[in-house]
DNA sequence: AGGTAATAATGAAGTCATTCACTATGAAGA
DNA sequence: TCTTCATAGTGAATGACTTCATTATTACCT
């Protein structure tokens, strides 16, 4: 996996020579373009990044990302922990099976609506938790270390605002 | 598939609601964590939209993203390919299969190297890219539409800074 | 009440992507 | 030469994730 060569352009800011390189002949405005591949780069880097680390503690991203959701949030019904962490039903019955098999949650019926089940972590879930999160926070800020504050909200105001755009595409 | 719940905060940003309401009692500054969700769920929007896009005409991300780096880059062995759209070699195999058994790329022996094997577009794939790549430029500037040329430069550098930082991490 | 439609979770089947192991080939050095 | 080591591609196994179909429940509606 060889990374894309990157170089810096007149106004400071890093771009990929070999894409430029590519799509350059086609005379299209590239703006839109490299932004959203190296929007997809770096979230597949990050993803790589994340996922990693979660197998140094026997989980995925995934897993991990039910994990601190019970933890932070609380037991919930399954449907409801799809929205959250913006996937589908199906896909966290297949987490849920897995962190369940593990010993890390449990399935619990709810009481109020019998078509429900909610997952909550078991005390081995809970205490795997609390023993990584800080340390994964810790990752985060390395990560980002070369950004300021203001960078990064800039980033994340960006980044929402594509998430609303592919939203109202993907609505229609 | 709910949406998260957006908000602008002071400075005309957005910014989700549950997540500041489920992290902040932490007491950590969120700024990084914020900004590498944010990240994460953008990609995975614009991966979406892509997938979704790609299999209406009977493709996937990935397998597209092969036949645009053959349509402009030319034939190529497979380990490059692997290398130059981020991913793995063995990944490389699997979409190529699927390309080939769809009549749109067919391998080819490697004159120079035996061990190689290259990709080419065959001319029904020719035919393919060549009629929908325009369409898959107009789709990347519908999703960009409210973001200027400077907000696009500036997301593509924010990103690629975080690519090389993650390089950093990945290869230790 | 009774019938219809929406909702919650899951089974089935498939793709993408990863890691590890294996084979075939090439390259470099004693 | 021949031994060793690196490289290219792929098989096997696994996990994440998707869509579609199915089952169970709940809500609605007249």
């Amino acid at each position: 996996m060889k990374l894309p060569e990157l170089a810096t352009d007149d106004q400071g800011r890093l771009y990929s020579v070999r894409m430029r390189e590519m799509m350059s002949p086609l005379n299209v405005e590239l703006s839109a373009v490299e932004a959203l591949a190296a929007l997809r780069l770096a979230g597949r880097s990050l993803h790589q990044l994340q996922e990693r680390w979660a197998d140094t503690h026997g989980l995925s991203e995934g897993r991990l990302g039910v994990m601190f959701r019970l933890y932070r949030g609380g037991d919930c019904a399954l449907g409801d922990l799809a929205g959250e962490l913006d996937t589908t039903p199906r896909n966290v019955t297949g987490l849920v099976d897995h962190l369940e098999r593990d010993g890390l949650v449990e399935r619990v019926p709810d009481t109020e609506d019998r078509r429900s089940v909610r997952a909550r972590l078991t005390p081995a879930g809970k205490e795997r938790i609390e023993a990584i999160w800080k340390e994964g926070l810790e990752r985060q800020f390395e990560v980002v270390r070369d950004m300021t504050k203001d960078d990064l909200a800039q980033l994340r105001h960006l980044c929402l605002l594509l998430v609303e755009s592919a939203r109202k595409e993907l609505g229609k």
